[in-house]
DNA sequence: TATAATAATGACTAATTGGTCATTTGTCAA
DNA sequence: TTGACAAATGACCAATTAGTCATTATTATA
């Protein structure tokens, strides 16, 4: 549909402009010469559209540095992934200025599960470059490691998306090879350990925020099946009753519900153990 | 004011959870047990309590760091800076929430402004410590050093701002301490010149931006003294005419017009080449 | 050309926003 | 107890928001 690629294009400009929350659909309806009621014919809420936004771009930007670094007979994998992020990054700076500018993301669980789960596949590449690289010798300091190419990709392209002077992408990439190579060779010194990593790529989750987040979302919701299956899993929580199965079973009930996705995630986790693709704990 | 203090505090809370745009006065009242008037009796807008907000914590924390690093016969500086600056970051935690979600601080030209001042002072705290640890021979590549520190700085506190977990700091501070170390001894390469630093703190504007930004001004404002003002520099600054004593005075004119902040300051920087305190390019 | 089907409109709603101000409440000294 | 002054209230305002829907315009088919 072209309509829909017209306004994802058009406000995402907006968006990167102002924000998610300080851009209204009025204006967007109006930059793209449209009507209100033509926007709500392509998607069904204003966080439909920043979701397929998001989804639209993560996805394209995460496999094109994907296949740069992996899928291509490649002499120099970390010059390609810095040159790779950086090319994609400038394409992408609309929604690369939006990540920086919009982490207050909070205003929707959909959009924070998402946000994140294209985070960790980012940290799960440079951690398989990494190992591919220098093998065992870093074993130890490999997730510091991470993190510092991370920082560095993080003020550098800071730097230079909300400033549009001339970049010459390929000695910045050979710089933070440069870096990279120095701090793998000679680093002793490790801050997060493989346990470290688990618990923040998935936290810990009090019981009470959770037992706090199911009582909300029962006052909040009208469907009966949904807010019974709410009140047993509230049940379950305080005292393990039920088996397995029938969790399972409770919490599928509640999936699909607009409301419940991050609860969903949380509970699959705290209760179940399980994960969702590409998000598991690395082995 | 103790009210003004309870303001404060409770609102911090609130925007770092929410982020600014999201949190409402209404909330922030209810928050305080106070009715809408009094906070009005104690701010004069949302705004200025965002700007106190910033302006309070900011500054203590700079100067925190700053005292740690400067003022204390030290024999470990870049030890001191890293515990300084995460204790800080753990103490100012709303505020560090803060920075790090809403960066969309484009809604008021003088938080945009404060922001950047702010970030400028810690660039200059960084630059010196590293000059007075490493001296001439990081001198081609201090900025970039720089750089690494403000990205180590950033992942990391990112990590565990938002998580809860115990921190170890004295050992967060070794292992960049020794990043650090690394990087200043063996990097060879680098990409941020003195050139380009400068730009980057003080950006050029394109002339017609600014004649957009007067045109703008002169339609939206009403006060006849700013309004003529403004035409006049528009006119200096299509044709110079003007002495720089008037155009001075001209400037001074609508530097107080809560409009007008921003376009002050860029005015300034064109046509006088002048810079507020602690912001002139590093000489 | 006439009819059916789809696309697009924009006035409308209900809710929320930042901000105001006439009114009430509380606290003093006289 | 009174009166004067400051502190605090919350109903109210205009503006803006996301989202709806009866109406109109456009297109395809017969």
């Amino acid at each position: 549909m072209v309509k829909r690629q017209l306004i994802i294009e058009k406000a995402l400009e907006l968006f990167a402009k102002q924000g998610f929350e300080a851009t209204s659909v009025q204006q967007i309806t109006e930059y793209c010469g449209i009507s209100k009621g033509a926007f709500y014919l392509s998607f069904k809420s204003k966080e439909e559209l920043i979701l397929s936004l998001i989804e639209h771009s993560m996805s394209q930007f995460i496999s094109e540095i994907d296949y740069a670094v992996n899928n291509m007979q490649n002499d120099r994998p970390l010059y390609s992934f810095f040159y790779r992020t950086f090319i994609g990054l400038l394409k992408h700076s609309n929604m690369a200025k939006l990540f920086i500018k919009d982490q207050g993301y909070s205003f929707s669980d959909e959009l924070f599960l998402k946000i994140r789960y294209y985070d960790s596949l980012t940290d799960r590449i440079i951690l398989e470059m990494l190992e591919k690289l220098y093998g065992e010798e870093i074993e130890a300091t490999k997730y510091d490691l991470m993190y510092c190419i991370k920082g560095f990709i993080q003020t550098y392209s800071g730097m230079f998306l909300f400033n549009e002077a001339p970049l010459d992408v390929s000695l910045l990439s050979q710089t933070l090879v440069e870096k990279t190579d120095i701090l793998a060779k000679h680093s002793t010194l490790s801050f997060i350990s493989k346990d470290m990593m688990e618990v923040y790529e998935h936290p810990q989750i009090a019981k009470e925020t959770l037992l706090e987040m199911l009582e909300q979302k029962i006052n909040e919701i009208d469907e009966p099946i949904e807010k019974e299956s709410l009140v047993l899993l509230k049940q379950h929580l305080i005292e393990p009753s039920l088996s397995p199965a029938i969790v399972k079973g409770l919490i599928e009930n509640i999936r699909n519900h607009p409301h419940c996705k991050w609860l969903t995630y949380l509970l699959r986790k705290e209760i179940l153990n399980d994960w969702p693709d590409g998000t598991a704990p690395l082995s």
